[in-house]
DNA sequence: TAAAAGTTGTCATATCAATGTCATATTTCT
DNA sequence: AGAAATATGACATTGATATGACAACTTTTA
C-alpha cells in the first residue's frame, strides 16, 4: 500500500535514541514526521496539529504513555486519533491494558519498522477507508467528502451543495478538464434539464467563496477557465503549493 | 472494560474445537455469537447478518482466509465490517501480508481469549465507539450509551428514545455527515417504514432538547444542517467563513 | 386499572437558502 | 475592431428545511 498523502505521525518517547530511530524509519516511508521527548508537551502537540496517528512510548517519567493516552481519549479534539503503544515488556497484563486504556494496537520492543509501518497503515485503511477518501487536497485547500466541508488553510468554507459537488468533481482530477455538460452530470445527476451556461454562474459563486476574507485575491485562480471547453483545477498556479 | 450494547461477532474457522473454544469465550464476554466453519458460507452470512467484527482463521480448506477477506473487501455491504486474522504461523511475512490484504488486526496462535477480547474491543472503539465507550464526548456535551443518559454540562437532558439514537450516531463520528436514510437505519433500525421528513421533525426535537433551559441559544447548533445531504455533528463553530 | 404524561409519525404552513436565468459587462482571439 | 466566449450582478423562483399542531400509541403514575 503506497502512502499518496501527507500523514501527519506524533512520535512521543523520552529516549533520544529511541526517537531519532523512529523519526528515521518514519520518514524514509513517507510520513510527516512530529515528535516530543515528554508527555505533557506531547499532548499540547497532540491538540495543536491533531496528527494522523500518534506513536507512544509505555514508559516515560513524569507524564505515562499510559496517563497519555488517558488525556487524549477526554478531550474531544483528539479523542479520534489512532494511538500506538510501544513497550518494552511483553506481558500480557501490560498488553491488554494498553489495550483496554484507548490505545489502537500495541507493539512489544524490539519490534522491526517494517512491521510497525505496516501496523500504522493498518490502523489508518480503517481510520480513513479508502473507499470514499477522507480527504481531498489540493495545495492548502481540502475537501472532506463524507463532512461536505472544504477548507483554505484551515478555515473552514460554506458552500452550496452544488458548488461542493463541482470543486468535488475538479479536486478528484486535478488538471483535467471537465466540460460544462460533465459537470452538470457529475454536480447535477444525469438527466436534468439545466442550460450549459448556469455552469458559468456557480463557478463563479465558487471562486468568489474560495476566495472571500482573505487578502490573496488569487484564490479564485484554483479554477482555470479553458476557453471554449470547460473548468480545471489549475496545476501549476502561483497558489499552489505542494 | 465493560461492554454497553448488543455486538455480533461471527467467527469463521474449518477446526470444531477451536470454534467451539472461541464460541465459548466471546459469549462469556457477552458477545453475540454466530460461527461458520467454511469461508463459501462464512461470506453468505456476513453480507445477510452484516456483524460488527469477524474473526478469520487464516488456514482453511477450499476459501482460505485471505480469500474471504477479499471476498469481504469487494462488496460494499460488507467493505467496512473490521476483520481479525488468526494464523498458526508467526512470521512477519504472513503477519504484514495478512495486514496489507484489508485485515484490521492479526493474532498469533496460541493466543490467550483475554487479548483476542482485548483486541476487539480496540477495534470496535474505533468503529462503533457506542458499544465499547462508557461516555461520548463532545465539548461539554455527554453521551453515556450504556445509562441512556445525556448531560450538557452536567445537567442531565431528556430525550425520547428515537433522539437519543439520532445523537449517539452523530456523536461516534462527529463531523460526518449521515443522510436521512443513514439516520433511520441506525436510529429506528433496519426495513422500518417512515418517512424520511420524519427525520426532520427528530431533529428539531433533538435541538430543542438540547437548548432547554440555557440561555446559549446556540446549543441547537451542535447539530448542521446539510442541506441536500442530511445533518451531522457540528464541529467547532470558529473559523468560519461564510 | 384508569388517568396522566410522554413519544411518535404525519401533515400543513412558514422560512429561508440555493438555484437558474437573463441582461449586461468584460475578456480573449483573430 | 469585431466576433465569440466568459464573467457577473440582479432577481424571481424553486426547493429544502424548520416548526407547530394533532391524533395514535406507549409508558408511567397514582
Amino acid at each position: 500500500m503506497e502512502i499518496y498523502q501527507t500523514i501527519n505521525v506524533l512520535i512521543v518517547d523520552d529516549e533520544p535514541n529511541q526517537l531519532e530511530l523512529l523519526r528515521y524509519n518514519l520518514k524514509q516511508a513517507n510520513f510527516n514526521v512530529t515528535s516530543s521527548d515528554n508527555g505533557e508537551k506531547a499532548v499540547e502537540i497532540a491538540e495543536d496539529i491533531l496528527p494522523d496517528i500518534i506513536i507512544l512510548d509505555w514508559m516515560m517519567p513524569f507524564l505515562s504513555g499510559v496517563e497519555v493516552c488517558r488525556k487524549l481519549r477526554s478531550q474531544a479534539s483528539t479523542r479520534q486519533i489512532p494511538i500506538i503503544m510501544l513497550s518494552a515488556r511483553g506481558e500480557e497484563g501490560d498488553r491488554t491494558l494498553g489495550l483496554d486504556i484507548g490505545a489502537d494496537d500495541y507493539i512489544t520492543k524490539p519490534f522491526s519498522p517494517k512491521e510497525l509501518i505496516s501496523r500504522i497503515k493498518a490502523i489508518l485503511r480503517r481510520t480513513r477507508p479508502s473507499t470514499v477518501s477522507e480527504v481531498l487536497e489540493h495545495g492548502n485547500l481540502k475537501l472532506y467528502p463524507g463532512k461536505r466541508l472544504v477548507e483554505r488553510d484551515g478555515i473552514k468554507i460554506n458552500l452550496g451543495p452544488k458548488e461542493f459537488n463541482i470543486l468535488s468533481t475538479l479536486m478528484e482530477r486535478p488538471g483535467q478538464v471537465f466540460s460544462r455538460t460533465q459537470l452538470l452530470d457529475n454536480a447535477w445527476g444525469h438527466g436534468v434539464f439545466v442550460e450549459d451556461r448556469t455552469v458559468d454562474v456557480h463557478i463563479g459563486r465558487l471562486r468568489k467563496a474560495l476566495s472571500r476574507h482573505s487578502k490573496d485575491k488569487s484564490w479564485g485562480n484554483v479554477i482555470r477557465t479553458v476557453r471554449s471547453s470547460g473548468y480545471a483545477l489549475a496545476l501549476s498556479e502561483n497558489n499552489v503549493v505542494s
